[in-house]
DNA sequence: ATTGCGACTTTCGATTCGAAAGTGATTATT
DNA sequence: AATAATCACTTTCGAATCGAAAGTCGCAAT
């Protein structure tokens, strides 16, 4: 599978996976925008930006052209006059609900936070380890 | 398992697990000084600092302490007369090795990154997948 | 007295962040 | 016809953070 421009111009800092992954994924707000794809049923700007953690809109704005440009996510205009616009995951954006399930877990146990269940499309357990 | 007082007193911007996570991990460093701690027996400021990606000594210092005040990470003195110190995962700290298994595995997958084996200690496999 | 080592801290210009306000296209309402 | 509303952004700007480099501190060895 060919990757997009910038995944295959770009210099990475070193030849680690997880070194590049963080070169992508190492901020507070590019994981949140993906959970909200992938399992929160958001789609549109309107809907992203109203997201529990209300994430400013420039940065919204700005992960997602990088997210675009590195192939994880695609931008579909769903109407003309006027146009607007959906935001959808790749196969290669798909490819990170084992992480994201990975670090919920994580997040969970460690943090207190909620486990969330993708199949049956809700939270199952508030932190109950604790606050 | 008590959590250290930053854990503990810490103001969450979401009961997301995701979220609060990424608040601790979200940047470019402090998952790769994990890793190092994990798994290249990397364990002092000297070590650390000399990784592939060379991270600045004050961002490394900063990491360390903000790792050791989650209670991620433990700061040992080694020596006395001078004293040095050393850095070890806490059991919450180890908890992250799944994590790393992840993103190294899709950094591998979809950025050609290298696949290291944390069993045999040695990366078996060096970006195959483009670049 | 000088050099060296380990572990940081300080400095400072450049970059990035976050909150809020503004813009533009188009439809709906008064 | 004028005004309001919706969506998707972009701009602004002060504050916070980053990164590269140099400096500091304790102590031991030469």
């Amino acid at each position: 599978m060919a990757l997009p421009a910038d995944a295959r111009e770009h210099e990475f800092r070193s030849q680690c996976s997880i070194a590049r992954t963080m070169e992508i994924l190492g901020d507070r707000w590019t994981l949140l925008i993906v959970r909200d794809l992938m399992w929160h049923g958001k789609h549109t700007f309107q809907e992203l930006q109203t997201s529990a953690e209300r994430m400013p809109t420039n940065q919204l704005s700005q992960r997602l052209r990088l997210l675009v440009d590195w192939g994880l996510v695609e931008k579909q205009a769903y109407q003309e006059r006027p146009v607007r616009y959906r935001y959808v995951l790749t196969e290669q954006g798909r490819g990170l609900e084992p992480v994201l399930l990975q670090i919920m877990q994580w997040g969970h146990e460690a943090l207190g936070g909620g486990l969330y269940d993708p199949v049956e499309g809700r939270t199952v357990s508030t932190g109950s380890v604790e606050r």
